[in-house]
RNA sequence: GUGCCUGUAGCUCAACGGCAGAGCGCCUCACUGUGGAUGAGGAGGUUGAGGGUUCGAAACCGUCCAGGCACCCCA
C-alpha cells in the first residue's frame, strides 16, 4: 500500500456513483420543498462561536463543535447546526420579511463526535422551518413535509413513521403525577432515551432523579399510554389536520418522543425506519421564540433537520436507490482512425448542439478497445464512423443495450438516437 | 470522552505459530472494422503503522491509526 495522505476522520469522499445519489436526494427535497411554497436560503459555514454560546444544547457547542482560533484569534466554530444561523438572519431582518416565512436550505455541518453507523464527523443536512406562526396547522405542514418527503423517495408507511408528541402535553402529565418543576426538565431527558437502557438500569436511574416508585410505576404507564394525546387539544386538532392533509398514515403518537434540543417548546417530532435498524431520520419541533437569544421581537415556528447519512442508508437497506449513471444517456463516437477523427469529432459537435451529451475518444486505439470503453462508463449508444462509411456518407449506430446496430445515413441520425433514447426513458 | 469487536491483493474473504491463497475485478491474446460471453496466459500484497515475545508472527502481547457496535449526544 502506497502512502496515501489520509482523509479527515468521519469525512466522506463522494465519487461519481455517491455524488449522483447525493445529488438525486438534493433534488427530490428541493422538489419537496418547493411544492410546499418554501425558498431555499443558506448561510455561511463559518460562524463565531459565540452565536453558538446562548443557544442549542450546551454540550453541542462544547464537546460536538469544530471549533478552532482563526489567525486573529476569533474563535471560529464550523457550523454544527443551522437555527443559529437562521434565527441570525430572520432577526436582522425581521422588520422588512413578510411572515409566515417558509424556508428550506440543504448544506454540509460538522460535529467532533465519534464516527459509527449513521453517524460521520462531516455530513449534509436538509433544514425547513415554518417561521412567524404559533398554530397547529403550521406544525402539521412541517410532518406533511416530512411525510410527503418520505412518500416521494418511495419509502412506504409501514416502513417508517414519524412519531409525534407534545411537550406541554408531557409538562402537564408529569405535574399531574406530582413531579416538581424543577425536576421535569431531567425526567424530559430520561424519557428520551428509555429505549436506550436497560429496564432496571433506567428504572434505577429514573429512581435517582428523585420520583417516588409510586411516579416511577405512573411515568411508566404514561409512557405506554398510546391514547394519550386525545388529552392534548392541540395534538387532536394536529392529527385532524395530518388527516386531511393526507399524510395520517405516516404519522403516529409516541409518548416517548422528547427530543434533545432546549429550544422545543410544543410539539416534536422525528421519523424513524419500523425495523428499528437505525437512529432517528429526522428531527424538529414546534419553538416558542427562535430569535430570543439574538434579540428581536419574539417569533415562533416549527422546523425540522435531516441528515444525508440514516436516510440514504434506509433508503440503500430498502432497495430504493436508483441507478444513477452520468453516461446512461450519452452517445459515444469512436475515432476509427487519425483519418476519420475529423469527421467524428464534426458528427459529435453536430449532436451536440442538438442537445445530446455526446463524448469520443482520445486515441485512435482498436474499437474493440473504444467499444470496451463506451460500454464500461454505461453510453447508452456509440457510433462507428470508419472509412467505408465516410465515403457514403452514413454511419453505424449501436444500441449498446440492445445490442443492436443500424447502418444509417447520417441524416438519420438524430431521428434514430431519439428513439434510442427514448426507449430509455420508459424503463 | 468511555467500553467492546475488526483491519490480509482494487473488492469480498481464506490461511489461525511453520513457503500468503481463492473468487470477482484488472491487463494481454484468441478477435478479423464491433462492447455482455467463452477460452488461454499475466500483473498485483513490507498482511493498517511502528514496536515486543518467539528458532520462526498475518496469527500471540501492548502502543498508535482507521472502521464498526453500544454508551454519551444527535441528523
Amino acid at each position: 500500500m502506497e502512502k496515501i495522505i489520509r482523509s479527515v476522520k468521519g469525512t466522506r469522499d463522494f465519487y461519481p456513483q455517491e455524488m449522483a445519489v447525493r445529488r438525486w436526494l438534493i433534488t427530490k427535497i428541493q422538489q419537496v420543498s418547493a411544492s410546499f411554497g418554501y425558498q431555499e436560503y443558506d448561510g455561511p459555514c463559518l460562524e463565531t462561536i459565540d452565536l453558538y454560546a446562548a443557544k442549542s444544547g450546551e454540550e453541542l457547542v462544547k464537546e460536538q463543535a469544530f471549533v478552532f482560533p482563526d489567525r486573529s484569534g476569533e474563535n471560529i466554530a464550523l457550523r454544527p447546526e443551522l437555527t443559529p444561523t437562521l434565527a441570525r438572519m430572520i432577526a436582522s431582518k425581521q422588520n422588512e420579511l413578510t411572515f409566515p416565512c417558509r424556508w428550506w436550505s440543504f448544506g454540509p455541518f460538522w460535529r467532533y463526535e465519534r464516527p459509527q453507523k449513521g453517524r460521520t464527523r462531516e455530513f449534509f443536512q436538509w433544514n425547513i422551518d415554518l417561521i412567524g406562526s404559533d398554530q397547529v396547522a403550521a406544525d402539521a405542514e412541517l410532518i406533511a413535509v416530512a411525510a410527503e418527503f418520505l412518500r416521494s423517495m418511495g419509502v412506504r408507511p409501514e416502513q417508517a413513521k414519524i412519531l409525534i408528541n407534545d411537550r406541554r402535553l408531557m409538562d402537564a402529565q408529569l405535574s399531574q403525577i406530582g413531579i416538581h418543576t424543577e425536576l421535569r426538565p431531567a425526567i424530559l431527558r430520561q424519557i428520551d432515551r428509555i429505549d436506550k437502557q436497560p429496564a432496571e438500569v433506567w428504572d434505577k436511574n429514573t429512581l435517582d432523579l428523585g420520583l417516588t416508585p409510586e411516579q416511577l410505576s405512573e411515568l411508566k404507564s404514561l409512557l405506554a399510554s398510546a391514547d394519550l394525546w386525545q388529552q392534548s387539544p392541540e395534538l387532536s386538532e394536529l392529527f385532524s389536520e395530518l388527516d386531511a392533509l393526507g399524510v395520517r398514515e405516516y404519522a403516529a403518537y409516541e409518548p416517548k418522543i422528547i427530543r434533545g434540543l432546549d429550544y422545543y417548546t410544543g410539539t416534536v417530532f422525528e421519523a424513524r425506519d419500523t425495523a428499528g435498524n437505525f437512529r432517528a431520520i429526522l428531527g424538529g419541533g414546534h419553538y416558542a421564540n427562535l430569535v430570543g437569544d439574538v434579540g428581536g421581537k419574539p417569533l415562533p415556528g416549527v422546523g425540522f433537520a435531516m441528515g444525508d447519512v440514516v436516510i440514504l442508508l434506509l433508503l440503500e437497506s430498502l432497495g430504493l436507490i436508483p441507478e444513477n449513471n452520468a453516461a446512461s444517456e450519452a452517445v459515444f463516437v469512436s475515432i476509427f482512425d487519425e483519418n476519420c477523427r475529423s469527421t467524428s469529432n464534426r458528427v459529435a459537435a453536430r449532436l451536440r448542439r442538438a442537445g445530446y451529451k455526446v463524448f469520443t475518444y482520445p486515441g485512435t486505439e482498436k474499437l474493440t478497445r473504444q467499444l470496451k470503453y463506451a460500454d464500461k462508463v454505461g453510453a447508452r449508444a456509440a457510433l462507428v464512423i470508419g472509412p467505408d462509411e465516410i465515403e457514403r456518407g452514413e454511419v453505424v449506430l449501436k444500441d449498446l443495450a440492445a445490442r443492436t446496430q443500424l447502418l444509417l445515413p447520417e441524416a438519420e441520425l438524430e431521428k434514430h438516437l431519439a428513439a434510442i433514447l427514448a426507449e430509455r426513458q420508459s424503463l
